[in-house]
DNA sequence: TCTGGGGTCCTAGGACCC
DNA sequence: TCTGGGGTCCTAGGACCC
């Protein structure tokens, strides 16, 4: 079997980066870029993290720090961050036969095949220029025979700066060197439970997990885990997968920029949610079956009192027409609602998905009847919509929407609208 | 006062069937 | 009163990822 070798492509403090990429005079000002809602810092330029700012903290909680050193802050602007990973990506298509898109700022390449007939850091370094000139983003690239070895390569790229951005880690005793340097925690699925358990069984290091034995893995822990041990040691267990599998389940879901108290404004938001997820749905081309609804309080509160609760139904037939799930969703939402709690975040979720006309009705059910016209009506609103922006929607998800987040800090969308393209004066 | 959103996979346990 | 073994399907919950 001729043995794997696959590349991590990851982009430098990707949020960050796209924000400062149109803002030429914050490039050494340090950055952060905030969650919905602007609740929490999700990215950070090199300078706010060398400052201490870690990920997922609270904003209140640094905003005194960030005003000490300057920091400038940006809500999250994901039309801006979608359009800017497309570009690398395509980017990068042109550049390796076979690419799976792991994540909006992360791609492996199969570099299986030209292996053997070129040098792997050349091409490391040019794939690193080229998106450098194309798009103006800094990547890190990490090669190695598997997908987990080829992410803690890129690791090693992105902590050494010696190692001028591209790590090759084909090299056994190569690997054996970076995995006796890395703590366990750094390894790809290795997350803060299962660093616990290991610890206590005296693994600290990368190394010691790759020199655990798979059978006693696999009993004290998971295949999972197992798999993740024979990747360490240069066995790929994990494919390239260039074609996204299709969904299994849609979740649309929101923290509210203030509390809901009001029901009428709670079926606004889960209206909206609705709508949202079954665009997803038509997107996919798909059917649900399954539809969930759920509510609750601020778990991070200790004066409100905690609520939490969610609540299924199947439809008869698999669907993907907005008004059906409203009908449900408002059901579920009688059942759910409590009068008195001070709402924080909802959501809903489809699953059980069906490719549209394979669903096989029960003996004694109803015949299914597909309106082409509901079709039709469904699918204008979301060319509509996704033309012009958000156009035409349902009465039930209000207008106002005094409930949707807070995005005080947004960015122009430089690069997706006409009106706010930026100007080079 | 202020703490994100959207996914996947695996496992255990219960219901049900023969 | 005694009371098996094996299979499948579904769901909830836990863990992980970015």
């Amino acid at each position: 079997m001729a043995s794997h070798v696959f590349a991590l492509v990851d982009c430098n403090n990707f949020y960050a980066s796209c924000e400062k990429l149109f803002r030429p005079d914050l490039a050494t000002t340090p950055v952060v870029v905030l969650s919905n809602n602007d609740g929490c810092v999700v990215a950070r330029s090199k300078e706010a993290k060398k400052l201490g700012i870690k990920m997922g903290v609270p904003l209140f909680q640094v905003r005194d720090l960030m005003q000490k050193h300057g920091v400038m802050a940006f809500s999250s602007n994901y039309a801006l961050y979608a359009d800017m990973s497309q570009r690398v990506m395509s980017t990068l298509e042109q550049l390796a036969p076979r690419v799976e898109v792991y994540s909006i700022d992360e791609a492996f390449l199969d570099l299986t095949g030209v292996a053997h007939c070129l040098d792997l850091t050349a091409l490391g370094l040019t794939v690193r220029h080229t998106i450098q000139k194309w798009t103006g983003m800094t990547v890190c690239v990490g090669i190695a025979p598997s997908k987990t070895l080829a992410k803690l390569a890129n690791h090693a790229a992105k902590t050494w700066q010696k190692t001028g951005g591209v790590v090759d880690l084909t090299s056994k005793v190569r690997q054996r060197k970076l995995l006796g340097l890395l703590p366990v925690h750094e390894v790809w699925g290795i997350g803060s439970k299962l660093t616990k358990r290991l610890q206590q069984l005296g693994m600290d290091t990368a190394l010691q997990l790759a020199e655990a034995d798979p059978k006693f893995i696999r009993q004290h822990f998971s295949v999972v885990v197992e798999r993740t041990v024979r990747e360490l040691n240069g066995e790929s267990c994990i494919d390239l997968e260039e074609v996204a599998p299709t969904k299994k389940q849609i979740v649309s879901s929101r923290a509210f920029g203030e509390r809901i108290t009001d029901k009428q404004q709670m079926h606004e938001a889960i209206s909206e949610y609705i709508s949202r997820a079954c665009q997803k749905l038509r997107k996919e081309q798909q059917e649900a079956k399954h539809l969930t609804v759920f509510l609750r309080t601020s778990p991070f509160s200790d004066k409100d009192a905690p609520y939490s609760a969610s609540k299924s139904t199947a439809l008869d037939a698999p669907s993907a027409d907005t008004r059906v799930f409203l009908a449900k969703a408002t059901q579920l939402l009688d059942a759910l609602w409590v009068n008195g709690y001070r709402y924080a975040k909802a959501g809903v979720m489809l699953a059980d998905f069906y490719d549209p006309g394979v669903y096989q009705p029960g003996l004694f059910d109803e015949p299914l009847v597909q309106k082409e016209s509901d079709q039709k009506l469904m699918q204008l609103m979301d060319n509509l919509n996704t033309k012009f922006g958000k156009t035409i929607w349902f009465a039930s998800q209000g207008v106002k929407q005094e409930w949707s987040m807070k995005r005080e800090l947004l960015s122009p969308a430089y690069t997706t609208n006409w009106k706010q393209l930026p100007i080079v004066k």
